[in-house]
DNA sequence: GCGGTTTGTTGATCGCGGTCAAAAATATTG
DNA sequence: CAATATTTTTGACCGCGATCAACAAACCGC
């Protein structure tokens, strides 16, 4: 791998359970890659060869039933791991929604460095629990937010996450951003139609509580009316 | 603990990464203790004092909004691992649904152990890996399936782990059971009322698909054509 | 600039499953 | 066993969000 000192993830990958040497022989068995958006990287059901930190972007957990139906199931940011270390094959494909970049692994290499490093596991095992965690707030949001609530939540969590991005030192909600994502990308995730999110984003614009000047431009006008549509997570 | 050499659960649980010894060694910081139905053991937000193994019954991973609304996220049965080990609160509620039987251990100590004892942390890895499969495969069927279709799959899941439970040597499922739920925890769980379950029901039944002679007694006539109403997971 | 394509918006309609209300079946108690 | 409480079933109705269809706006290559 290129340089972990220089990583923008450094500090909140998996990687910052391990010292400076075994940083080291970790970067010798990866590489970071780019890859572009709508690029799928790992296969549901595939006995996914690799894992990796997200270092750039933003990618999609999806799984579908067998008659094609699909579920978001997550959003994955950098320093989050993705993939399915130890032998089980993987129940969800993972795909970019923006360009990105990724620390990748073979999946063999990792599993064995993983055993030999109790400290990456347990730091493996504490992410995978608050992932967990993650995935059930997430059922929460499917199984009883209406419309509103998720697009009211949807603009909000962008705020937060755009503003984290740009300067770590001040994680500052921006209240004008422009969206990384379609419509189509933004209903997927959701769980609702294109047309049901364009009909909430002018129900918001009405009541001046956003505004959208370009489509992919959102200016949030009364935060708090916001968070209050949003079921105040 | 009375005695892990004859406990249920033995070769399923976390335990089984355990040598005799160290088995020993947990059982020294563990008990068993009965529950019984509609006890609520785990508290969502709570710094829960507690971790266990599920030795009997059957119980429910619950979260909620801030406004009320309740989301089962997931049901455990015998040999799962329930609570939040290494500090963090637990994000959901964990209510019996019928008399259970758990082997708790206090956190604090079921935490030095673990650290003592890179074997355990490894299944439990594992083991938190597939339950965040299991929490994303419930995802798309809160997202994703009809109703019918969640009433299928329940009745087929339960008419599986139902014969599992009484004969661990043939896992053939049950085509006549008495369902250990009322059609209230039905409903929860699959995120329905209990006006559509009922209704549900009664189309299989209309269907011949399956018979249900007294309220809690089903009996599937049809298993084929029940697969094809869950949407054949 | 102009056609063509993709992406987003708006409108009309419909169906699933929720809600409310009441009846029926079953459990529980004295 | 009657009397009450609880659980389940059934019916009537309604609203949210999906679907289908048409239109508008931005993007693209030339």
């Amino acid at each position: 791998m290129d340089n972990c000192e220089t990583c923008l993830v450094r500090n909140r990958a998996i990687c910052s359970a391990l010292e400076p040497d075994e940083l080291r022989d970790l970067s010798r068995i990866g590489r970071t890659i780019g890859i572009e958006k709508g690029e799928t990287v790992i296969w549901e059901g595939d006995d996914a060869p690799i894992v990796a930190n997200v270092v750039e972007g933003m990618l999609q957990l999806s799984t579908s039933t067998s008659d094609g139906r699909e579920q978001i199931v997550g959003v994955v940011y950098p320093s989050d791991f993705i993939g399915r270390p130890f032998g089980a094959t993987s129940g969800n494909s993972v795909t970019s929604l923006t360009d990105a970049r990724l620390c990748v692994f073979t999946r063999a290499a990792f599993d064995r460095f993983a055993q030999d490093h109790p400290k990456l596991e347990h730091e493996l095992l504490t992410r995978t629990l608050s992932e967990l965690d993650r995935a059930r707030q997430w059922l929460l949001f499917v199984g009883q937010r209406s419309a509103s609530e998720r697009v009211a939540s949807f603009l909000l969590e962008m705020s937060r996450k755009l503003s984290r991005e740009t300067c770590i030192a001040a994680p500052v909600p921006l209240d004008r951003f422009d969206l990384p994502l379609g419509r189509r990308q933004i209903a997927d995730i959701l769980g609702l139609t294109i047309e049901t999110v364009s009909r909430q984003l002018r129900r918001l614009r009405d009541r001046k509580i956003i505004d959208v000047p370009g489509r992919r431009t959102i200016e949030i006008q009364d935060r708090n009316a916001l968070e209050h549509e949003s079921g105040r997570d």
